[in-house]
DNA sequence: CCTTGTGTTAATTGAGTGTGAACAGCTCCC
DNA sequence: GGGAGCTGTTCACACTCAATTAACACAAGG
């Protein structure tokens, strides 16, 4: 997974982005909210460091607007002279960590290192995961590429059980009984008829992610050799 | 409720107790391990505030001490000089934030005020808010598109609560027992009938705040990543 | 005694789920 | 190579049961 971190503004500035290049994170800079789609990478932003220096407003306007995403921006790097240190005050909903101007060098790559380590092991809600497909145990919500899904409950046990174990074939039987948490009673198509179901909703390009295995059963992805 | 703050080591570096008497936070300096026990207040300590320039050695274990407590000290502030910030790579586990020595004396108000906010007990006026909702912990107030919504007490506990935990699901059971605060007599429709009142009195625009993830439960909004 | 808040019960509704049957594709064997 | 026999896919429909809704019962307080 490729660190890559949003700056503001554009141009960003030169102290930032040497220390950020001599640490070996990627950067982008953007200088308004309208830039924010186009830059962003594949992955979405690891975190940001907005520079509130010059234009404090839009620069507050654009955590505002990180923060309101779907998939919030989390870690937020301010940067802020001492006579802003006041300002800050009103708007600590939208950041995370912020430095005092100038910093040293050494300051902000380990500001950089402590936030994604908080960011790695802080108490982040219960996932999972499989390439693009993000499944919130928490929101039971279901999100591909991106884009959320909407599953049914059982469609998303389904696709819960499926992921929690990736590669691994399950027979019906196996899935009834462990999703569905009874007896195989009659219904085996009752598989088949909900696994299609989520794969319509997957969409055609990832309704290869749930794999049949003739005469064995289904499994999530494609597994190891 | 009390502010108290561990400070080491002892006697305070003075500019740090200055501005924590000014900034009218309680404090107690320790100079050692064995005397966390006894300088400890009645309810345990809000936050601690390490220098580690002059004696980092004793410093970091008095922060592991503090990180191996039954309730952890959360809140860690080190106060660290230019050359010691290599030095944090290695405890990133024992700190929360940290600050370089010399300092504004506004830089450790903001870093505290910021402490306490994302600890969730900050000093001012305790609120919930989720997108255009505001909850008044204090005046028992509820605040919708700036429009005050006149709830009963049922009804604001029970949204107080959603709208601490924005997004997750929670079934009726847990609703009830957290809520409540009783076990599950026999009565789910309770909290059905109370999301009911709750969302006419959201209005019919509103009402869509309160999600029913069928199967499951309730939650509040879309929820956050 | 009326008002207000709260919990319960019961009827209604509809999304979600299961089922059978038709269809398509593959495999095996003559 | 070409049926026969499996196996998985797809569809349409029926039904279940969870959520909604309304109406009622009860307690507390003015």
């Amino acid at each position: 997974m490729t660190e890559s971190f949003l700056v503001f503004p554009d141009p960003a500035p030169p102290d930032i982005v040497r220390q950020l290049d001599f640490d070996g994170y990627q950067w982008r800079a953007v200088s308004s909210v309208e830039q924010l789609v186009e830059a962003e990478p594949e992955e979405g932003w690891t975190g940001a460091i907005v520079d509130i220096t010059d234009n404090s407003e839009k620069a507050w306007a654009l955590c505002r607007e990180l923060r309101r995403r779907d998939v919030p921006v989390e870690p937020l790097l301010i940067l802020a002279s001492g006579s802003q240190l006041d300002e800050l005050a009103e708007f600590d909903e939208l950041f995370d960590e912020f430095m005092v101007t100038p910093f040293h060098s050494k300051e902000l790559e380990a500001r950089v290192r402590h936030l994604l380590w908080k960011a790695g092991r802080g108490a982040r809600p219960e996932l999972v995961t499989y390439g693009d497909l993000v499944l919130n145990l928490e929101t039971y919500q279901a999100v591909l590429d991106g884009r959320p899904l909407d599953l049914t409950y059982m469609e998303y046990e389904l696709l819960r059980f499926l992921a929690a174990h990736p590669g691994k074939v399950f027979s019906r039987e196996a899935l009834l009984s462990q999703v569905w948490g009874y007896e195989y009673y009659g219904g085996a198509r009752t598989v088949d008829v909900h696994v299609r179901r989520l794969r319509s909703k997957l969409g055609e390009e990832h309704a290869s992610l749930i794999q049949t295995v003739r005469s064995v059963g289904y499994k999530l992805g494609q597994g190891r050799w």
